[in-house]
DNA sequence: GCCCATCGTTGAAACGTTTCAAAAACGTCA
DNA sequence: TGACGTTTTTGAAACGTTTCAACGATGGGC
């Protein structure tokens, strides 16, 4: 009655003393019952069911055995991002897969307030970071690495020390705008992702990209260039909008690019979502793509080949990106860069221009 | 240099000591560094830095302070499927919404491997579950209970002891049947959730989902069963195709209950991703939907909307429930269950039979 | 009957932190 | 100078587990 009042919780060390054996006894028989006797591992069993024990706490056996056997995702947005969010979604998919396959769990780091942000990275429990979609240099990136854990850094020129996954953005950007240009495009806009942090929404110039923070932006952008050069065309020359990658507010600033624009011809867009927003905007203005209006993605999400019409796109393996960084966690060698190569696919929403 | 051989890792006591500190002092520097002179502060942290202290560790400190700070969220099915279903996105994005604003993390947890799904259970690092799509009285729910932590069930009528939310599924199977008989149809296929693990595709018989083994099938069953009976109707009359919810594989199903019942007007789908797959085997059988075949799904997910033609369902609040059920596990009342009710929404996908 | 191998069991030492009552240091004021 | 509040600092006690060398039994072979 009394010792109920005390409310202490059951440990394995009370289950001993009940069952009179050593605690170390009682251990074995939740973790190697084959080395403890029969009729003991029934007796610690009775005692610990008699005394409502929950089982070794997780806690202690963290303390003392060293792995979590969980890695935690950051991403620099709120936690339902990784739901929402296409390109997450699929990256994601390939994280679990090879946690799946090791037995790993998966812990979701949302580091969207900054603030209580380096808290959840400081004192997330697990076992390693995959950190995306933060500034080289971000101040999270070197919190995550103090915990002298392993970490890989996804889309971000990997900083010394760290290994990282990335795809060849320029080559991609390349291929996209000179996709365009081949098929006669010349007056094209450019539709941009967050060149860095704070976001600047609107009109931006070729100079911001040039030096963004961002990888994904500014190699993409320098991928456009270079594509560009070689028709003797400067990226400056085109206007370049710079928005959120979310479609709702995307397809405001490509409505607005249109408008103030009408002799554009073709839309290169740094992500399909914003390649989706710039469609919706089209059509809200009455133009057909891609016979008024062509429209060029990059990313290769699932929307993209289902879109209507269908996305002409820049594919990048998500999946296997996602997979990579996974396994780079896993094997803790020495850190690496991995480059993915990226392809176009020719579907629907590019044309010759009338 | 013989001490870096020992590999062992610096901990707080270290620092303490090489900056002769108590080593409460120590960790007051890192937890309330305004409690510490700030002369006596830099000199630890100065002692941190040239030492290579990581920080303190969170396993220490959740061993000391109980707290993970981190909710569990229990899925019978991968990893992935968190992020490919999108029934689950939205829960889970609910659920998201929830810890963000509480600050608590989010582990996902998969039960699909029952060997290591106990072993995932019994040592995840959380402060509480949710679990969902799993049967009543499941040895994995069992195990999540054992470890007395807060626990939710989801779309499970709740056991003893457990909160649970659920929506009512039965009204929501009145309401789809009923709208199908409204129309006039009466030669009805019914594509329905898996009933019991194992599932048992194809053609079952209706006493299969009164007795099944997972509450969703059996409570839209019956209320099905209700709707059809008011127009003296038998469930068992009507042929009922049991298929995992899956797009691919509910498609082939689908395609084959159209082939051997061509007289069907009406498909009667437990979910949308059933009903969507449905549409799909009308298109290549060359039935047009609604005019040849009406469809109706269950659930209103984001893509029931957008879909061609536009889904008519049973709309249920996918995001209010994984709120409430973020919610009943942080408040940490007694055990209760909360029922969330549903609706029709008409759209293009049924319309009179011909 | 003795030696050895084997199998179970024990006891104690980590694992790394936070917390808290009590002690010390420091200032202030009479 | 001494008494008395404040700040700071200390030391030790948890927190709950696993592991490991060593010890005691038990039984087989000689």
């Amino acid at each position: 009655m009394i010792e109920s009042m005390k409310r202490r919780i059951v440990k394995l060390a009370d289950v001993a003393k009940a069952a009179r054996v050593s605690q170390g006894t009682a251990s074995n028989v939740f973790n190697r019952p084959n080395l403890v006797r029969p009729e003991v591992k029934e007796r610690v069993e009775a005692s610990a069911r008699r005394l409502g024990y929950a089982g070794p706490d997780p806690k202690g056996r963290l303390l003392r055995g060293g792995k979590v056997n969980a890695i935690g995702i950051v991403m620099a947005d709120d936690t339902a991002y990784f739901f929402r969010d296409p390109f997450a979604r699929m990256f994601m998919s390939g994280i679990a897969e090879v946690c799946d396959e090791r037995g790993a769990g998966v812990a979701l780091v949302s580091a969207r307030r900054r603030k209580d942000a380096a808290w959840r990275i400081q004192t997330a429990v697990v076992d390693g970071f995959i950190v995306h979609c933060l500034r080289v240099g971000d101040r999270l990136i070197s919190l995550a690495r103090k915990r002298q854990l392993p970490v890989v850094a996804v889309d971000l020129d990997g900083g010394t020390g760290m290994s990282s996954v990335v795809i060849d953005d320029r080559q991609g950007g390349f291929l996209a705008a000179r996709h365009l240009l081949d098929l006669g495009h010349r007056k094209i806009g450019v539709l941009s992702l967050e060149a860095a942090d704070p976001p600047r929404l609107g009109l931006i110039d070729a100079e911001r990209l040039r030096s963004a923070e961002y990888r994904t932006g500014r190699e993409r952008a320098a991928g456009y260039a270079a594509a560009l050069a070689a028709h003797g065309i400067e990226l400056d020359q085109l206007p370049i909008i710079e928005s959120l990658n979310e479609r709702q507010a995307a397809t405001a600033l490509a409505r607005e690019l249109l408008a103030t624009r009408p002799e554009t011809t073709a839309i290169l867009a740094m992500s399909d979502v914003l390649a989706l927003a710039a469609i919706d905007a089209a059509r809200e203005g009455g133009l057909r793509v891609p016979q008024d209006l062509s429209v060029i993605g990059f990313d290769d999400i699932p929307d993209a080949a289902s879109a209507d019409p269908p996305l002409t796109t820049i594919a990048q393996p998500i999946l296997e990106k996602g997979r990579l960084a996974a396994r780079l966690i896993f094997e803790a060698g020495p850190p690496r860069t991995e480059t993915l190569g990226v392809k176009l696919v020719e579907r629907a929403s590019t044309a010759r221009p009338r």
